[in-house]
DNA sequence: ATCCTTGCAAAACGTTTGCACCTCA
DNA sequence: TGAGGTGCAAACGTTTTGCAAGGAT
């Protein structure tokens, strides 16, 4: 899976993660920076954060799931167990670090892009894309009273046109 | 689950869904009406479907898993195993009966509402709420070259709003 | 020294499927 | 009667958890 399509922008090419908000502290040294990062989010540098941050953070945006990231890891010659691979992505989340994107049920995507913005999520290829927030205008939400709004996700459905 | 909110807009008393679109021919007899719906999209009339169809669309705009309409099935003694439950769903589904919506990857929602429009979800209770389309505007999308646009989800969590 | 993290395997969860029996047209 | 639906239990894929061993401060 995870096919990328030739039609699709590149996702992958955008400025490092690592430059953005809570992962600022960007001194060209990556090790460094992934161990500054877990230290202001007060998670243990421990080797297996310290890779699977370095895979998450060092090549720009990305929508991956656990399994992926497993095997990036493991291609990578990266020991460390899917258990693993999941609890990280988690804390990770947890910490803001990343963000959860629900597509279809089936598979939770994480977004190393923790800025507001929404999705296209290519129907059979399974990829998801960025869309700039600037792009999409949403208009006055009601709120419900009492509740607040937590966050809005939208996510644009697209299906390959048939010549 | 499936806490109803005070602060929530009943979701349960707008019109019966089974006068919408391809659930037409209401003539006030609702077994006529579920046999004729199921005969419109080329399922069998058989007893399960009759009484998940009923319990369904009988009572206006809902939204369920399949756990809860297998619950609300057997407390209604109607005879039905959770295999069948999910079956029907799906089949519903895939005439346009149904409409699935995903909210947060670990339960699936089925929506008898298959108008366009959006979903409040509210984090902690798990309750689905209607948006009119009205309520929304969403600006110009663009598309990706080679594809078009399937469906737009648009999801507001909310959270309640601390005192 | 203590608490936290890891890895593995097993469990949990929602959902799907294989197959014998049943039922609707 | 025959195509198709049902029910059960077992299989499935993803994610979580329990626990013993290892690592961080």
């Amino acid at each position: 899976m995870h096919l990328r399509s030739p039609a699709l922008p590149s996702t992958e090419a955008s400025a490092p993660a690592l430059t953005q908000s809570l992962r600022a502290d960007n001194t060209g040294c990556p090790w460094h920076d992934v161990r500054a990062m877990l230290r202001k989010v007060r998670l243990r540098p421990t080797r297996q954060r310290m890779e699977l941050g370095w895979l998450l953070f060092s090549k720009g945006d990305r929508h991956l799931t656990a399994e992926m990231l497993f095997e990036e890891a493991t291609k990578a010659r990266v020991p460390v167990s899917l258990a693993t691979v999941y609890n990280a992505l988690n804390q990770f989340t947890e910490v803001g670090l990343l963000r959860q994107v629900t597509v279809d049920g089936s598979k939770t995507y994480f977004d190393t892009n923790i800025s507001a913005h929404h999705h296209y999520f290519v129907e059979g290829e399974n990829v998801l894309v960025d869309i700039p927030s600037t792009s999409v205008a949403l208009g006055e939400m009601p709120t419900l009273e009492g509740y607040e709004i937590a966050r809005v996700d939208v996510i644009v459905r697209l299906r390959r046109k048939k010549a």
